[in-house]
DNA sequence: TTGATATTCAATCAGACGGTTGACTAAGAG
DNA sequence: CTCTTAGTCAACCGTCTGATTGAATATCAA
């Protein structure tokens, strides 16, 4: 029984741990990388790799687990999701260096201009 | 024997493995936010935690394995310093993801300028 | 109904992980 | 030299992890 002191340092949290753990394997960020835009089915997101299926499904439930993938099944089939929602949480907290890398720090905003931002609205966010 | 494939995907990549590994332990980011601005020893880095130094001793050859800590040695006492370079991957590969913050965005815009960029560089190419 | 397909569950296994205690090396302090 | 301090090394332990194989559960097709 560890005595938890929940709340007392944020970065005591432990859905940044799932997060992280999440993205700290291979299989899981190609398995994430390959819904950024699309949902697929079990199945095709095991096509790619040479272990079972059993093992990709194990992943995809690490990446529930984490948040960062819904599953609906409709029939036989389970499509699944990206949610990059928990992703922002781990985004914020690397971020935190971006001091660091000043050198890089073009290509810091570099994303942020060529990541899908077609045209950069001067005022407004669409909220969708 | 697996055949790597190495190179084929970029997203296989053990030292991004290395540091969001290192990154799902809240020992070793709370670690990580101490050494953010100092450099400091292993007694110091261990004394807010109630595990034992040699615990922290192995917490700290896991982020100096990343490559996210440098230790220095002089004498008895062995200073640790932060090196963020190699969290910069990491930083590129979940804000790729940015776009699904979008709702956030104004947040995200944040921390590029709150974050403790107190004087920027005279010379200072932020010409956008 | 029969059979193939999609997915998960269950048991198992080797290896990594996070923690402990105890011993060790090496450097300062007396 | 002796004692203490700083840090790591080594062995151990319980749990988690990533993978396997085999069985179970549903769903769809014939």
């Amino acid at each position: 029984m560890v005595d938890r002191q929940r709340g007392a340092d944020a970065d005591n949290d432990e859905a940044l741990d799932r997060v992280f753990a999440a993205l700290s394997d291979p299989v899981r960020r190609r398995l994430l990388s390959r819904l950024d835009g699309e949902a697929l089915l079990v199945k095709e997101l095991a096509a790619p790799f040479n272990i079972s299926v059993q093992a990709v499904s194990k992943h995809i439930q690490v990446l529930v687990k984490a948040g960062l993938v819904r599953q609906e099944r409709s029939g036989r089939v389970s499509r699944c999701r990206l949610d990059a929602g928990p992703m922002y949480e781990a985004a914020l907290w690397v971020n935190r260096y971006s001091k660091y890398w000043q050198d890089q720090f073009d290509t810091l905003a570099l994303w942020l201009g060529a990541a899908e931002r077609p045209k950069r609205k001067r005022n407004s966010r669409r909220q969708s």
